[in-house]
DNA sequence: CGTGAAACCTAACGATCGTTAAGTAAGTAC
DNA sequence: GTACTTACTTAACGATCGTTAGGTTTCACG
């Protein structure tokens, strides 16, 4: 059983500048602050307009996360089938998902906003579905390299974790700042691969206690 | 010039339970979603009691921050001043950081919500200078180890924010959770901090690229 | 030409929001 | 006793919210 179910995407014009006066809305001021008025003001069409294409905020809110994970899902897919090993698939990972949101940061912004900010219990279990299904990726990938011998440790969940830590929140701080892709690098992407796999100590490892 | 005025804590016990109140409800449903009227019902008192107290819902809440940031505040500098070392101030800031959310886990909550959650013109300003404070003293303790040649890197405040990731994701994430004792327990945090000064790499160093 | 669906409009609906005016009961000071 | 402060009360205010009823224009198709 899933929350998720198919979802067209926009087709007409009018629709889909109403879903990007609401992306832009949405991650700006969060789900309840952006007012279903100023988000028709802003594609210039009136009310009703909106209740048209969509059958509620809600759903409105919706098909803007699902047509925009979609994009994201896709991308990710991609990166995961281009690479075998797990470093490099990790570095691909940070790098791909650091270009995909300096490319349009509105779309981290909305999706962290709405993840880590209030709770919106028409809109949660949904949230949720989705933060799921990219976790388990990352985890895959993580377990893989486990398997293989290429790093260290037991707990594939424990260490996705802690990688999804250095790569989601500086996407998130980062894709707050005035220009996102200033620091959203490649450089940056592989300085935090490794120090997520060798660490910051000038001290070698067997000083681990 | 700061916006950090000084704010009186609760003094009567009417104004302390709906301080304790509005944590409760603002950390659950964030600064907007929480109403007035829920917060006075939840109190127990009628609604102007809470305007006797606070000059606006504003007020409440920049009063509430302040109240716990100050603990927090106290809390972090006594662990720094218990310990010299850059590394065991690290273990220390970890633990410590943890302890202090397990005990009560609202106060992360409205932390991360209002800060990584919607942008609230009112209030922003306010939550970016504590979050300036409490990061500028990490940085302070990392520049230090770099100084003392402890930490291996050049850029006290890229390093900063990727312990600051590691640290502040993880709290965001378990305490959330339905027992965040559970899970912010002092092995995590050591865990963590080997992970940050070692990283999760089955190979030596010298295979950095 | 006629018809029906698609795309849009004006104008309101009820609900909830933060806030406050105006009044009252209890305790303290002089 | 009376003036004053503290800690509340009832009852409303105007603004904004998501949503919709009902009508109008446009246009492809027979």
């Amino acid at each position: 059983m899933t929350v998720l179910e198919a979802v067209r995407p926009p087709t007409n014009d009018t629709e889909e500048r109403l879903l990007d006066a609401a992306l832009s809305l949405f991650a700006e001021k969060g789900y309840e602050a952006a007012s279903v008025r100023e988000i028709i003001e802003a594609t210039g069409v009136t009310r009703p307009v909106l209740y048209y294409y969509c059958s509620s905020k809600e759903d409105l809110f919706k098909r803007l996360v699902h047509w925009k994970h979609d994009e994201a899902y896709r991308s990710l897919g991609k990166i995961i089938g281009g690479t075998k090993e797990c470093v490099p698939r990790l570095r691909a990972i940070l790098r791909g998902s650091f270009k995909f949101c300096a490319t349009d940061p509105r779309v981290p912004r909305l999706m962290f906003q709405t993840h880590f900010g209030p709770t919106i219990p028409a809109i949660a279990d949904f949230l949720a579905e989705l933060a799921g299904m990219r976790f388990s990726i990352i985890q895959q990938v993580i377990q893989d390299g486990l398997d293989a011998g290429e790093l260290a440790g037991s707990n594939s969940g424990a260490l996705s974790l802690i990688f999804c830590c250095i790569m989601d929140q500086h996407i998130n701080i980062l894709s707050r700042m005035p220009e996102p892709g200033k620091y959203l690098t490649p450089e940056l992407a592989d300085s935090l691969v490794d120090v997520f796999l060798f660490g910051v100590s000038s001290k070698k490892v067997g000083s681990r206690k």
